[in-house]
RNA sequence: GGAGAGGUGACCGAGAGGCUGAAGGUGCUCGCCUGCUAAGCGAGUGUAGUGCUAAUCCCGCUACCGAGGGUUCGAAUCCCUCCCUCUCCGCCA
């Protein structure tokens, strides 16, 4: 969320970035403006009527005590005149404040200084490439082709929709050992290890930025309550209006839960296999840092994520995401795409951004430095540690093998029973 | 889901229509005092918005006693709705 000051006065900038986004109602900025001082000049008057009131009604048991009958019904005239006067703006200054409360919430984040600018997805910048292109001396399948049986799209779909999965056997196991593996991975490396809710309230939604904007997105139960499409959402509410001291930044939070997303908009997009679901597992990583930690933690969160792709020798680059290709609540993300021998290509596996002091100052997350007066928010950067069920497609078209088995990775077995292979 | 009791500052806890941004205590901070420590004495100690301002320092004003409405000239106090906590019952993994 944006603070109407730093709108103000930083119009040009923040102009210069909606459209780096390309985000088209930069009308919003003006109206920002327009609202706010219509706000500020209602607050003027309401409140010295208020002042007035306050004093006015500290002389009154005075008055109706000691006072004259023509004085008393003096002062009863004028602060019933007052409190009208006083009624009369609260519908009012409450519309103003909504209204430009609204255009706030649905602005996107600021660009970090160091964002590369671009229209789309084809100016994104690689910065970093690892491991070898596998060597196949045979055509390698795609992941459905290589499990066939054990990633059951077919009773999916009959238990819910398309895009929904069935895991069973091998799978179900690879899906839990890669579970495991990253959770592990993630508590060594200073993660506090969360189990959160999975389906949350409005304000929830609204402090990590899925709402107002991305309603359509997301699930919703009839009782105005709603999946995550991430753990990140949970995560980043765990210290919703709380100030937290200084000396306890970074939190770094790390959380393996099911993700929900209708996908709305995505129609005939990947629609083969397990790379885009209504639902799949992920595990999240979420740290809280101080605001001049944040560009180093962002770096040490994006090599957490690719050490989980490292130790199952999965050939991987990342890439950081330029202005026009970046998500809503992010001033910098890098993505980590991993390679995949079936689809000949590099496809997303984990996003990791910085979000500044966006989602803190929705979900007013703030921090005191240790002889500081005044709060601060804290700045807050989440990433996946993976999303498993595409680390799935990843280790079958990965380690496939020309009689159908599947090699499982060293990491991988001491959560498999040692097995080295997998049939399916 | 049913019955009851509650939700007040960092914490405990008063207040039951105007004198309460909120007694008292604890904690914390800064002084004083004291062989050291403890005790004691004094002062301070929330957040946000807004006005003034070079200022995120002062100072003024406004709001905030779970959340949102209502009654009233005036609400922490009365009424309604919702949320949460606790106790008992029911149900259940």
């Amino acid at each position: 969320m944006f603070d109407v000051k730093l709108v103000l006065e930083n119009r040009e900038k923040v102009l210069k970035n909606l459209s780096a986004r390309n985000f088209k109602e930069t009308e919003a900025v003006d109206k920002i403006e327009e609202f706010d001082s219509k706000r500020k000049k209602l607050l003027t008057e309401f409140e010295a009527a208020k002042s007035l009131q306050n004093s006015r009604s500290k002389e009154m048991p005075q008055v109706m005590k000691n006072g004259t009958e023509e004085e008393k019904a003096a002062i009863k005239n004028e602060l019933k005149l007052l409190s009208e006067k006083i009624k009369s703006f609260t519908p009012e200054l409450k519309k103003v404040e909504n209204d430009l409360n609204d255009l706030l919430l649905s602005i996107p984040n600021t660009l970090a200084e160091d964002t590369p600018i671009g229209k789309d997805e084809s100016e994104n910048v690689v910065v970093k490439k690892w491991g070898e292109k596998p060597v196949f001396d045979f055509k390698p399948l795609e992941h459905f082709d290589i499990a066939k049986k054990g990633i059951d799209l077919e009773r999916g779909a009959k238990l819910c929709g398309t895009r929904f999965v069935v895991y069973t056997g091998a799978i179900a196991a690879l899906e839990r050992a890669l579970m495991n593996y990253m959770m592990d991975c993630a508590v060594k490396n200073g993660y506090i290890e969360v189990i959160p809710p999975v389906i949350v309230n409005r304000e929830t939604m609204t402090g990590s930025g899925q709402l107002p904007k991305f309603e359509s997105d997301a699930y919703k139960t009839s009782e105005d309550l709603f999946l995550i499409p991430t753990a990140e959402v949970s995560l980043v509410n765990l210290h919703r209006n709380e100030v937290i001291q200084s000396s306890d930044l970074p939190l770094n939070y790390v959380s393996y839960t099911p993700c929900f997303r209708r996908e709305a908009g995505s129609y005939g997009k990947d629609t083969k296999g397990i790379i885009r679901l209504h639902q799949f597992n992920k595990v999240e990583l979420v740290k809280f840092t101080l605001p001049e930690k944040s560009d180093r933690e962002l770096k040490k969160l994006t090599e957490n994520a690719e050490s989980i792709l490292q130790g199952l020798g999965l050939h991987y680059r990342v890439v950081e995401l330029c202005s026009g290709d970046l998500g809503f609540n992010s001033m910098k993300t890098f993505d980590i795409e991993v390679w995949l021998p079936g689809q000949n290509c590099f496809r997303e596996i984990s996003s990791c951004s910085n979000t500044g002091d966006f989602q803190a100052r929705r979900a007013s997350v703030r921090f005191k430095r240790e002889n500081g007066k005044k709060t601060e928010f804290t700045h807050i950067l989440n990433g996946s540690g993976l999303a498993i069920d595409r680390c799935i497609v990843a280790v079958l078209e990965n380690y496939q093998q020309n009689d159908g088995t599947v090699i499982v990775p060293e990491v991988l077995r001491p959560y498999m029973e040692n097995k080295e292979v997998i049939t399916l």
